[in-house]
DNA sequence: ACGAACTTGGAGCGGCTGCTCAAACTTGAG
DNA sequence: CTCAAGTTTGAGCAGCCGCTCCAAGTTCGT
């Protein structure tokens, strides 16, 4: 829909202004009128490149989704604390997304559409800790380590909404413990 | 503001209605046409019961945040599973509060006004767990517990989240190792 | 330089929002 | 039974919502 250079351009600031209101306000704190504003952009123009308010905050929250995880072309090779150091840094560091992020998953209780599409992110990501698991401790069978795997996800995602609510939270070092404890302990033993 | 009993019971199925619609469409679909109408009762009612729509979610809001809690009232007693039992009954049992209490969090993300509500109950619980944890192992002390407290209930957080977008996820269980895992393990050794 | 394709802005539309109000009806203490 | 106090109703209001439409301006291959 947009094919000329001021066209893109104009697609990126709507964009830009799309997910800093997202991050701000909240998906129902976002309105067309503010969108246009921020991106100092009129409402034809907005409509000119894209088909609906919603498709710029999907385009939006869909990069958010994909930005939770670290070089995720590469052929799978990351360790367990790199995974969980991606993460804390993505929840720490880029709040704006990550708020965008959690708020997604609170949309899921109530969206079967959002949901699913939470879930698939989900799910990717518990393959790829899941393995990380097995490289640490190879004696741990497949459901062992989706076990693992999904217990440390969530605690970190959990981890992870104490630190945005709680400015003071120390989200790194109780990940970082997270880790450790993940090391050392052995399943029935 | 209500005095008579008709109007006590009118109060119940505005509550209900809306703590229904909370559950199911989240804070943002809940609508003052769809409360009155689930509740069957005139807008007028409404208005002669409640200050603004916004006080008839807190009321609820309110009883959700307080339903997280076993009770709440009794000096200090609950041993760490208990407590950790009490909140997996609570997400999967009363599933429609629950959502709420998740929501709630999310919205914390971006109201500070119910963030720091949420912070509050969060921190209760978090000295509830910790003098729990200080419980199964005096060893420690009060930052550890503390910061074990807090990891736990990240975890449990996070689980519930996953539990309840997916329906096929087991909490329980996971929760369960959760536990033993917290009592095997001993910091630092 | 031409001109078709693309981009721009904003007035205005229909629809939904939370909420007010006044008139009719019900409750329950005395 | 009386009657002040409480309760009920829904039409209607102001305001915001996402979105359409189109005239005017810009871009860029030819």
């Amino acid at each position: 829909m947009a094919r000329y250079r001021v066209g893109l351009e104009t697609r990126e600031r709507i964009l830009e202004a799309t997910r800093t209101l997202l991050a701000q306000d909240g998906i129902d704190g976002v309105t067309l009128k503010r969108i246009t504003t921020v991106a100092e952009v009129g409402v034809g123009s907005f409509y000119n490149l894209f088909d609906s308010k919603e498709a710029a905050v999907f385009e939006v929250v869909r990069q958010a989704l994909d930005a939770v995880d670290p070089h995720p072309g590469s052929a799978d090779g990351d360790s367990l604390s790199e995974l969980v150091d991606a993460f804390v840094a993505f929840m720490t560091g880029s709040s704006t997304i990550a708020r965008i992020y959690l708020q997604l998953a609170g949309l899921g209780l109530t969206d079967p559409a959002i949901a699913s599409r939470v879930l698939r992110s989900h799910r990717r990501r518990v393959q790829r800790f899941a393995a990380a698991c097995r490289r640490e401790d190879p004696s741990l069978d497949d459901e062992q380590a989706r076990e693992q795997a999904e217990t440390i996800m969530a605690a970190l995602t959990g981890l992870g909404l104490t630190a945005l609510i709680d400015p003071g939270f120390d989200m790194r070092a109780h990940a970082a413990r997270l880790v450790v404890d993940g090391l050392e302990r052995r399943p029935r033993g």
